[in-house]
DNA sequence: GCCATGGCTAGTA
DNA sequence: GCCATGGCTAGTA
């Protein structure tokens, strides 16, 4: 059993659609904890299911991929096979095309 | 004390 | 590149 606040992210990580992303920050923002940025870095880390919980979805503010527990290589291309084109540094290519920028 | 961050600043070219 | 930030867990008492 995970807490409320872990809950809240892998929920909000949940509505991510296919071939978009969205940004630890904005993330936190979304679960009413603006600051908790590392916190929600912390709890995707710790996803028990990276199946139903997309958490390759979310990414750095800068338009850098983020780490991934799998490597930086997989979450790469999990995210190229969705269609969010990222270079071979792991950037995503007109980032701001594919975020999401709602709720 | 650990982190899958972020934003701001110095300092280079 | 530096450091503030916040939630969580292991590990001690």
């Amino acid at each position: 059993m995970s807490s409320l606040f872990t809950q809240a992210v892998y929920t909000a990580t949940r509505r991510i659609p296919r071939g978009r992303v969205t940004t630890y920050a904005l993330l936190a923002r979304a679960v009413a904890h603006p600051g908790a940025v590392r916190a929600v870095g912390n709890a995707l880390h710790r996803n028990p299911t990276p199946g139903p919980v997309p958490c390759h979805r979310v990414v750095s503010s800068s338009g850098d991929i983020g780490g991934y527990v799998y490597g930086r290589r997989r979450k790469a291309e999990l995210l190229r096979a969705e269609g969010v084109p990222v270079d071979s540094i792991g950037k995503i290519i007109e980032f701001p095309n594919f975020l999401i920028s709602n709720s």
